[in-house]
DNA sequence: CAAACTACTTTATATTATAAACTATTTTGT
DNA sequence: ACAAAATAGTTTATAATATAAAGTAGTTTG
């Protein structure tokens, strides 16, 4: 795999899709974040966001803590060592393409 | 859509998939390619190409002329304003969304 | 002149995302 | 008190999407 535009083509789904990177990116800049916080940040509704948080924890991204606050469910989400190194290694990936893309020329 | 991140997990979906992202950044720094130039590129199958070069083209982002070169048939692709105007928009999105992750907390 | 190669396109299948329906509990209105 | 609505999610079913595999039309090579 030669070029950045090869490496982005086979890039990681599980990051690239929108609302996952802009929870991920979002739980980057913070310690934690709970679902309804994420869910106001997002727009996702709550169905989809529980789908994506999921995804997140079963690939070891995140991790999920569930508690009750009032007497009410509440889940604290904050991203992993692991989660934390693929983001910023994913927009390093998308800089690379665009900077790469400048001066791109077909053989 | 308050939010850079709302607008993104709402982002146009057509755009962002990887390999059409690295296809619209390569088209958007050159005058035409053809499609083996763009599969070199890519690392992609022929077939997952011409798929989706098909659906750029049916949005009006590129359009492609098929003509013989030394008795072989041979497809340029080109960048359309609209898909100039995209491509920029959508990378200046990105950009975006990082930067303000950088301060973001939840409520 | 048959077999292999080039440059694709079409189709079938597997993966993925989204919406809708559901669960469990709590709060509010009468 | 108790039915209705709200909260905070999860599960499931369906629709959309991507990828791989097979097919087409023509060309070159042994």
């Amino acid at each position: 795999m030669s070029s950045v535009f090869a490496e982005i083509a086979a890039l990681d789904k599980l990051l690239h899709e929108p609302a996952r990177l802009s929870l991920m990116t979002a739980l980057s800049a913070c310690k934690s974040a709970d679902f309804l916080a994420l869910q106001r940040l997002t727009g996702l509704t709550s169905g989809n966001l529980s789908v994506h948080l999921s995804k997140l924890e079963e690939s070891g991204l995140v991790v999920m803590e569930k508690q009750f606050v009032d007497k009410r469910p509440n889940t604290q989400v904050q991203i992993t060592e692991k989660g934390r190194q693929v983001i910023e290694n994913h927009w390093r990936q998308l800089e690379n393409l665009r900077r790469d893309a400048q001066n791109w020329r077909p053989d």
